[in-house]
DNA sequence: CATATTCGTGCAAATTCCTGCATGATGCAG
DNA sequence: CTGCATCATGCAGGAATTTGCACGAATATG
């Protein structure tokens, strides 16, 4: 990658963020730490962005909007998000279904080689406008507005159309007893598609999943290839997955 | 190979890929790196692009970027887009092409009754997310990303299940001659195609769009069935339309 | 205050760049 | 046809840049 574009591509990130930190665009760009801080050293040289610790933030004028959105976004979900990315490999499919916490990995997903995004969800979709390497297959059908993706026969259509090597599910509730559920019929019936569909299915929740209230439409354990959640999830939701020998992955501290 | 042939495919390169490696470029000419390093010094020298370390990319204001078009002329464009939302009746089906006047439409869709809006533009997409009324169809592909739509067989295929009643059609330019063209040969087939299932076809068109350097692709004419411009857009762009009893409306102050 | 990150500097390896020069092709005048 | 000038190209060698690593200093966090 040539030095000029990174530095592009990190003034789209904090514009985009209103952040940057130096460890993660490491991670993405695939370099040293060292290399990231130098271009944020000389960058900062040129009025282009205020260096922290840790990272740079926008000139002055645009901090108070860093303030207000950091309080936002959980961290939680940005750790999932970024442990998720991290589980893409060169070359390879991945499907990412809508949500906030698939937003997380759309953000988080590598920028130093290249690989497919398929996904339903034109907020995901929106998410990987700058992405540099990631060629993004959108699968259209009627927009159901509560979650923004694409359901109906014509997105079912188009998702048996491919062969994604990882999915990564997002679900609206895991009860103890039922286990994976959504709360639309329509949705759950794609998302089912999907995981059938994809080679592996990893599965993310955070923990306000857990204690919403009814489980509805269930997904089933076999569709699923490992789990990744916040280290702090109760353990009694996790019972089933535990008993079918589901890899479970907790992230955060 | 000619030089002066070699240098503009370079800059065929740069401006498909947004970026030029010495090394890679010289490979696939046969050539050796520092005849590849002359070519970029001596481009650099007559403002062709800029150079630096490992090649060379577009200059500082990128080359007509979907994220730079935003905001150039927003009065304008927002008067556009509330014009031609008042065409779209109850129960209609309207397609919105992609862009960013086609969004201002999106943003002053009428709330009080219920239409159906079809786009293969996922940031459309995401500007109807609370809309109260509209049902909306997303027309998946291949993401083309320098202007945010689904592209490719999948999106023409699946434009050819719709059958809307008004397509809001936008061009990159609109030359007196040649009349409306766009960029790219993919996406013009797209409009096209999207013209031939409408009903009906309205180019939305702001004055700078007039201004662009080179038309490209063409869209025959006779698939439009007015066009929406602002008011002070200069009479001899138009007079194709004119001549061909096209009604246009100027929009404006 | 203790611990864990993060930062900055120096250094080495790899890559890329530039300069100067040789070679070969082309064009032109004699 | 010959001789000469011009130009594109490739190559060699030294300069400059980039990058990663190591180690001690600085900073954040509890």
């Amino acid at each position: 990658m040539l030095t000029g574009q990174r530095r592009t591509l990190i003034l789209d990130i904090l514009r985009r963020d209103g952040q940057v930190i130096a460890k993660r665009i490491a991670d993405d760009f695939g370099l040293s730490e060292d290399t990231i801080r130098r271009d944020l050293r000389e960058m900062a040289a040129e009025r282009l962005l205020t260096r922290v610790h840790g990272g740079a933030l926008p000139l002055a004028p645009e901090l108070p909007d860093f303030s207000a959105r950091r309080g936002v976004s959980p961290d939680v979900k940005r750790q999932l998000g970024a442990f998720a990315a991290k589980m893409v490999q060169p070359r390879r499919t991945v499907f990412l279904d809508g949500g906030t916490t698939t937003a997380e990995i759309a953000r988080h997903l590598p920028r130093s080689f290249a690989f497919t995004v398929v996904t339903h969800s034109p907020t995901i979709a929106a998410e990987l406008e700058h992405h540099p390497t990631a060629e993004v297959i959108l699968i259209g059908g009627k927009l159901y507005k509560h979650s923004m993706v694409a359901t109906g026969a014509a997105a079912m259509a188009a998702i048996s159309l491919v062969r994604p090597d990882i999915f990564f599910l997002g679900v609206t509730a895991i009860h103890p007893v039922h286990g994976l559920s959504t709360g639309d019929f329509e949705e759950a019936a794609i998302k089912r598609h999907i995981a059938q569909c994809s080679a592996e299915t990893y599965v993310m929740a955070t923990q306000e999943k857990l204690d919403a209230a009814s489980p509805c439409h269930i997904l089933p354990i076999r569709a699923v290839s490992g789990m990744v959640v916040p280290s702090d999830i109760t353990e009694a939701s996790l019972a089933p997955y535990r008993s079918a020998e589901v890899p479970i992955f907790a992230v955060g501290d």
